[in-house]
DNA sequence: GTGATATTGTGATTATATTCACTACTATCA
DNA sequence: TGATAGTAGTGAATATAATCACAATATCAC
């Protein structure tokens, strides 16, 4: 049998996730320049200050779409505009944040979240101290309020900041509400759900990495 | 015409960033299974557990060697060994934070460094409340004394959560004094010091992208 | 207007990463 | 001991990503 999602993937042109990751860089940069007054960008011009190359700049804003002019360039703002259409951040999505450890807090102060559009609608804890209380604005819930606190808010992405153990059943369980988007900081591999996405930021593989290359000079 | 860099690059086997950025996932997984007294594993059962395929954890894990036996596969601990001799982190690495704030707090109460063998020895910070004063154990200085401290500690890696002002100063100052390593936390472009690395963490980036993917299945 | 210039978007190419598929082998057990 | 089942390592094939290089064309100076 073809599910639903097949037969939209195979009509659905495929789009590197790679080039999608350069988009928030290019981002980044545009609206650094938009602030400085800049109104056109030149490709080779953007690709240097990004750190790509400006064949493969223009080859990623190709994937969807044709939004320079020849001879001016890309026109600052509305190409900003532009990658905020194509990532979905012209609309607010709701999100929820799981622990609130030091990290967690952490996250809770991190002013890039409504920046980019995604508003924290809701925390949640095990710690009985912490259920019930506002923080930053924002209420924490204890996990037997898990199913309606979500519906009612509409949560679209978890951002995982909890205890490692039982990480796989909170995954699950966010899921079979209808969450499909997942940003991972505990450092222990969790397997997505079914037609879902789990993306994690792995500090200390990071962290090898760097370590790696730098043994290699020496 | 052939440079100087082709002729290094040339003798050195180049080594694949994705294999490196793996192994230290594959290291986890090790460490979970040893911690349950596994002895041996089959690159079949560990590659399902971290969710790649057998053929890749093999050609990975063949980039610097032959580690597993036959029939038998790999054992745990020993493997565990070798990858951190790999990475370099068999031997403990001083690592200096910048930055202070909400995030930079987080990281200093994160584990995983000491658990991978590297070492908070400093903080540095621009805020004269905090300068001279100890937050977990760890001395906090101002950036006059910048150089001594970083060449007392032998520091090999620093990591940026500052703010994004004077960022690349910042870093290049850093370099200056042998520092080739930078994990930088900061939503801001840096450009990598001559014979240096850096290594973003970038949690809008991550956002995006999973808002890309969700939104991408209605 | 018009020619000179410079830039985008893209087909063709190259480089890199992943997977396939098989060989050589080793532990196991009859 | 010898046959068997099943695995690691790897050359070959495929898939994906990045780069090259150029045709088409918009802008601008005059």
């Amino acid at each position: 049998m073809r599910t639903e999602r097949d037969k939209r993937e195979q009509k659905m042109k495929p789009v590197s996730l790679h080039t999608v990751e350069r988009l928030s860089v290019y981002r980044r940069m545009l609206e650094e320049l938009s602030h400085e007054g800049v109104e056109y960008v030149h490709s080779h011009q953007l690709a240097s200050l990004v750190g790509v190359t400006a064949a493969q700049l223009r080859r990623d804003l190709a994937t969807f779409g044709s939004f320079g002019s020849i001879a001016r360039g890309y026109n600052v703002r509305e190409m900003d505009r532009t990658i905020g259409r194509i990532v979905g951040t012209d609309v607010t999505q709701a999100v929820a944040l799981f622990g609130l450890g030091d990290l967690g807090r952490a996250l809770l102060s991190y002013r890039g979240f409504e920046e980019r559009g995604f508003n924290v609608a809701a925390i949640f804890e095990t710690d009985p101290d912490k259920v019930g209380h506002v923080f930053n604005g924002r209420r924490c819930y204890g996990l037997d309020d898990l199913e309606t606190v979500i519906r009612h808010h509409d949560i679209r992405i978890a951002i995982l900041a909890s205890r490692a153990e039982g990480l796989q059943e909170l995954v699950d369980r966010v899921a079979a509400v209808g969450v499909r988007a997942f940003l991972n900081f505990v450092p222990k591999r969790v397997n997505a759900p079914a037609d879902g996405f789990v993306e994690n930021i792995d500090i200390s593989a990071k962290l090898e990495k760097l370590s790696f290359l730098s043994r290699r000079l020496d």
